[in-house]
DNA sequence: AGATTGTATCGACAGCCATCGATACGTTGA
DNA sequence: TCAACGTATCGATGGCTGTCGATACAATCT
């Protein structure tokens, strides 16, 4: 049993109780890990911002990596990882990439810290 | 300027407009992305839940470890992280080392995900 | 076909991070 | 005062990650 509220001034000489089970089963944990995982990274976090806020609603890949001050590789490399945590979609036109955001995928994410 | 919406079919053949500013600051990305690294660890995220649920609003530290399965240096590092965080608060009382959940800083980091 | 251009992948490297044993610190009780 | 206990810190280690140059791939244009 988790011990008394002593929050005021008592101390209760019984502590440390039997272990409860965890809300968070340990599958969930790691899934919900690897989507922040995603968002933990200022880069990205940027991107995500240009992506979500574009006009139109998407933006070539071609006109990411300037803004961004980062080689082409690692804006790729970025985009790769928002996508693969199902933040953003993506699709190719010609030479270009078009991506643009999955806000119910965040705001699902959002939803998970009350 | 950003090139026009092609999502149908043709392909423009200007691509790669001048860069716009970034919605998202560099400053604020940082922090953002810290608070974020702090979610990013499936043992935080499970810790955080056993807080969060608590009947009594407040977990004694020396009732995280067993249920974790990690050694105790370990769950007191996380404990530290999610702490620098702003994430749980905490208060020492006699030997023992009580925490409690911010949700308020929770649903703060969750609006920003819109 | 060949040249050009946008994007993704590869290989390498440096820095960060989760983990644990050992240990130090602080508090309580004898 | 001394022993016992809960917690935090330290040092070491293995694995992960952001970064970039070089390169491969794919589509377009001449």
């Amino acid at each position: 049993m988790t011990p008394k509220n002593l929050k005021a001034k008592a101390v209760s000489k019984v502590c440390c109780g039997t272990a409860r089970d965890i809300p968070l089963s340990e599958r969930d944990a790691d899934e919900l890990a690897s989507v922040f995982t995603a968002l933990s990274d200022p880069v990205r976090l940027r991107l995500l911002s240009i992506i979500s806020s574009a006009p139109e609603g998407e933006v070539c890949a071609c006109d990411l990596v300037a803004p961004i001050g980062k080689s082409q590789p690692t804006v790729s490399h970025h985009l790769k990882i928002l996508f693969e945590a199902g933040l953003v979609d993506r699709e190719k036109r010609g030479v270009w990439v078009w991506y643009w955001a999955l806000p119910e995928r965040m705001s699902a994410v959002a939803s998970r810290l009350r």
